[in-house]
DNA sequence: GATATAATTGCAACTGCGTTACAAGAACTG
DNA sequence: CAGTTCTTGTAACGCAGTTGCAATTATATC
């Protein structure tokens, strides 16, 4: 057997591994799922892609997981304003923070970068003296799309 | 009877009834508890709260009340980084948006006003044309004192 | 490699927040 | 003040996430 096909190593597992935690075949199943996740994936729907590669993982095992990545700072929890129930979102941290707008209408959801972010967050540390640690930024509204049709 | 003493109206049950809503007395029970609390109160702590002044109310009241104020954009539903398992917080709606910072260690909420803030979101409407109608940016890490005392 | 040991897993039951269905009751209309 | 419509309470439900515990598995050590 050419090594069970655990996708490439990827970075989480790389990670977290160098931090001394045990790699089971469990793990790296959602990591790489997480890892090659194309949109925001809430815990069920990462249970049910990582039980296509596994079908022995149980939901538990991936609330586990992904509250142990949460505590390492390896994956961000998005609530994308509570606009599907309850759920949580994950996706893998990353290099720099961005902003999560979804749209009230359509539900797409949109990223985006800018440097008033990174300054608002150096303002904070200086004038508040808060060691940030996690942010979440969530706008909730209309994107360009839903504006320029029918109902506002 | 001098009024059933409802506290005063409030902006609250004004902006209610002048969107033609029925003005219940419960509805007015649980919009002076939102409307004078000193913290952000979650909703078994309005319940609890509300039935000391009218112990008939159901918690499915306080719930219908509190979707209505949030659908209406009259309260501002918060997270606070989970800190508290997955309860929701709530506050009337400032005139100007404000950030939360919570502290990991003390649990300490503090709110900050900021004109990068304000401009941020400017930036967004313009830059991805997407029109605003909620914010929420909250913020976990560690306050000052916290920082400077034993652990990190 | 084999073995010991400490962490991880799956199962099942549970907690807790929030929702829904529906009949009874209350607010507004004329 | 009678009628209509909305709101409420009760009870049952749904669902995300958690916990206890025995069985399993990864890693360190020989």
């Amino acid at each position: 057997m050419p090594l069970p096909q655990t996708e490439t190593p990827g970075r989480l597992q790389a990670e977290l591994m160098s931090r001394g935690l045990r790699m089971t075949h469990q793990r790296r199943t959602i990591l790489s799922v997480v890892e090659t996740a194309k949109q925001h994936l809430d815990a069920s729907q990462i249970l049910r892609h990582a039980r296509k590669k596994d079908p022995r993982i149980d939901r538990v095992t991936v609330y586990r997981t992904l509250s142990l990545l949460k505590r390492h700072g390896l994956i961000d929890e998005l609530d994308l304003m509570h606009m599907q129930g309850e759920k949580h979102f994950y996706e893998r941290r990353p290099q720099r923070d961005h902003i999560h707008m979804a749209c009230l209408r359509c539900g797409k959801i949109t990223e985006f970068e800018s440097g008033l972010f990174d300054r608002l967050k150096g303002q904070i540390q200086r004038d508040c003296q808060f060691h940030i640690v996690v942010t979440r930024l969530e706008i909730g509204g209309y994107c360009s799309t839903c504006r320029s049709s029918t109902s506002s």
